[in-house]
DNA sequence: TATGAATGAGGCTTCATTCAT
DNA sequence: TATGAATGAAGCCTCATTCAT
């Protein structure tokens, strides 16, 4: 009790650090459990079995199984997002080009890195009547696409015609490409060769 | 038996048509569902209700819910099929930005008119594993994209070098596209700008 | 119609005569479904597909599943009755061994030769609280045994001791002979050689 | 770490052995209901109330339906063949028909103890095709009643002759024997004459 | 806090029976 | 009367969630 008594605060933050180890494990074994057995077929008995926990224990970190999806995607989702933007900052200020080419390799390093669940969330059609405004990550990236793009446009870098369609069609051909990449289609070409190609043809294609 | 044999054969094959007009209504009513709910969470009791029959008539017709989604699938897919090869039929030896130009239109005009399941069908990242060879409609417009851009490139339309990419980036960002549309973003251009533009970015992107 | 008018009471021997023939049919189909699948799992559809018909003629024939099934039930019992009745009648009055013999004898005989249902007959057990009066075979293999055991004993040739225990015996030694026929052993002895076998156990055990 | 290391190994205990007591309570509900309502006409729900658990519990438990019978099955068939294993173990090397009493008086003791299931499991016909190896208890008793008639027969105890039928005609007879007990027949004489009377019909009818 | 057995609503499927042709 | 598609009650099983230890 008394020794205990000058520690307190440390033992929470250790509590508190083990905690959060915890949901960590867990977070990890879900996104290995959702991208190998699907969104829906994924059942919370794998995860915890995967994370070496009882079930128990994934309700005493998460509410339910939404909340548990819904914290790995937001995760996920700020790790791909941080990685871009701190990419996109060592740019600021550069031609769009630049920016383009920025944007295009960080997601296709973080993709290729943080492989299954990275890009299942990237597979995952932008679908507003399901998840409400959950499962931002496209959006995200569309958010961070239009200032550049406009100021491409400005500086006269860009075609300014197809403006509204720009973003839609970068983002859908990076989907496509690490859609093969997914298959393993081992003669496909890796992944740094698909980010120059979307790269190449995207800015050939809306240049002025 | 003279007398009869005359309507005998006319019974069967007015019931057959009844029945096949039963399977019908049940694919129509399982594409509306599925895309109103979601693959997963689509019941089958949902799927009787909306065909205005009773669940058992499902098992009449096919063998089991994936058996009907299977159906479903396939059907669609031949539809698509169907009408882009008629497309493509009429522009035979012809350029190919020309071509090119009918397989997008067409594809966009599909889905379009045929909306829900089309799209999501369209959406489906082609999942080797989970869906072994079915679900190949990516995979099919693939393949008729193929000859295609060779022939583009022997005619020196089309630039060589990206060539094993090209197909990808094309249908990532028809599926881009078609997400958006999907959206029902009001604001968003329609179907036909759409296609053209998707048209314009990719031509302008490989041209050599 | 003037000429129907005379032959109409024909006309109508013909049509019974043919409800009947189609009733057989059914009836031979069931046994036969019965037989394969068993009592619980046979399906009203395999046994019309057995018959050659469909479904709906089952019912214009038979009420309900239980129906068809206690229908057959009686007549294979009927049949098996008749034939056992028969022969019994050939040795009215002669010892009890020779009634015995005629007994088994007869029993066996009938069974082999309609294999399959009788045989799932006999091996039914005499649920009283499942079957209620139905099922009667083996009660009515005990009406016909027990004059003949009585007179037996009353002539002095068999024990009286046991007398309340002998037809079960009997009857249960048949059925575990049939049991083994069943088996398609073929090393196991043939259908007469059981028959002998049977009776020279019983006839020896319950002699005086 | 060490004050916990002492109860965690009991925890674990006491757990596993609720858990038993749990499969137990289920396993004997399960031979309730199904010697109540019949080997398919027991609903899974039956049994789960009849236990006084949720059906979710037999699933936690047993894979499913057949399952649960199977283990039922073998549960009671091992109980059985204990018993009688250990009553013949008491009368090894002595005559035949000391064993052959034994092996009555034995399964009979046993079936009207545990009364309805085991009664049921005996009644089963050794349906090879159906079954496949399982519900072997006609099997095991055959099994130990090969050695003890041979042993007889050399001893010059039992007729040679019949050799092969004995077996199935005893066990015939106390299945049949069993068959009347379950009815109830007040009138008809109790457990144990029956054995006593299958006994001497049959040792009477085998012997030299 | 971790555990894992228990829960039970909910989905899929079967099949005896009905009924319009 | 025969047909066979339609019906829907009923049974099996799953799995997210709860809760006593």
């Amino acid at each position: 009790m008394n020794r205990d008594s000058k520690s307190e605060a440390p033992v929470k933050k250790l509590r508190s650090r083990l905690k959060e180890a915890t949901a960590d494990a867990i977070l990890a074994a879900a996104a290995t459990v959702f991208a190998r057995e699907g969104l829906h077929a994924a059942k919370m008995e794998s995860i915890a079995e995967q994370a070496g926990v009882s079930v128990g224990t994934l309700y005493n970190h998460f509410t339910d199984r939404a909340a548990l999806l819904e914290a790995l995607r937001a995760k996920r989702r700020e790790a791909l997002l941080e990685r871009l933007d701190a990419s996109l900052a060592q740019v600021e200020g550069q031609p769009a080009r630049v920016q383009l080419r920025a944007f295009v390799v960080a997601v296709f390093a973080h993709v290729s890195e943080h492989d299954v669940f990275v890009r299942l969330l990237m597979q995952l059609p932008e679908d507003a009547a399901r998840t409400q405004n959950k499962s931002r990550v496209l959006a995200e990236l569309n958010r961070r696409l239009e200032p550049i793009l406009d100021r491409g446009i400005k500086a006269g870098e860009l075609r300014a015609e197809g403006r509204a369609f720009y973003p839609a069609l970068l983002v859908g051909m990076v989907r496509g490409a690490l859609d093969r990449l997914r298959e393993g289609d081992r003669a496909s070409p890796a992944a740094a060769a698909w980010a120059e190609e979307v790269l190449r043809v995207f800015l050939k294609g809306i240049e002025v």
